[in-house]
DNA sequence: CCTATATTCAACACATCGGTTGATCAAGGG
DNA sequence: CCCTTGATCAACCGATGTGTTGAATATAGG
């Protein structure tokens, strides 16, 4: 469990970036080089190259091989579990309000 | 639109934080002050209350004034808005992995 | 009033992050 | 074979993040 939750401070933390919700933007419309994946910043190679490092630490992306290239993969089922987190406690919030706003409506209809 | 990418960014990064994402997961089963939410944590209040103003600042929790108590409570609209933003690329990327398979089915039918 | 409680502010230490430059490695193509 | 291209490694730098301690602020309550 421990495991997991590391895993869900990296890609959690990954996508605090705006140029590696770029990537991830990008690599939604298919596979992409290292620079390819670069060509839209205007930083380095290497830079973008240790961000494709973070994004695939987190498990958000995966890297296959052709020839000298090294294409990354987005991993759909690595961000479900990242939406998956978020909806357990936003739909237990939202059951809490609707329980709450029943409540205050019977208090409602008893004072009149 | 350079706003809202900055709130997700903070968004984002402050759940890159397992104190964070736990008080989250906290005040998802109600309101807490910040002594409340800093109790399971071996950390000073202080630090605590930073935190508090992390989500505040990405805009994942409000608060309230109840006499010298200033309770946090999520916003599950946030919430939501995080989902929204992955699902985009994530239902994305599956359809074309099923237009792929599908490519893949037909050529497959034609070799035979 | 005076004191205790809840919270925040300020200054500091230390680690991590995100970028740079320069060198290196690995695969392809003339 | 060499040279180019794609990508990474290593060392460094400034900024940011997360914790600390100590002081300050504000409300509650006897």
């Amino acid at each position: 469990m421990s495991v997991d939750d590391e895993q869900l401070d990296r890609a959690f933390a990954a996508l605090g970036d705006p140029v590696r919700r770029a990537m991830i933007a990008r690599l939604s419309r298919g596979p992409a080089t290292v620079n390819e994946l670069a060509e839209p910043f205007p930083i380095t190679t290497q830079a973008i190259s240790r961000h494709i490092q973070v994004l695939e630490a987190a498990g958000l992306i995966t890297r296959t091989r052709d020839g000298q290239r090294r294409p990354c993969h987005l991993v759909p089922a690595a961000l479900e579990a990242l939406t998956s987190w978020i909806d357990e406690y936003r739909l237990e919030t939202e059951r809490r309000f609707r329980r709450m706003d029943a409540v205050l409506k019977t208090v409602k209809e008893q004072e009149q």
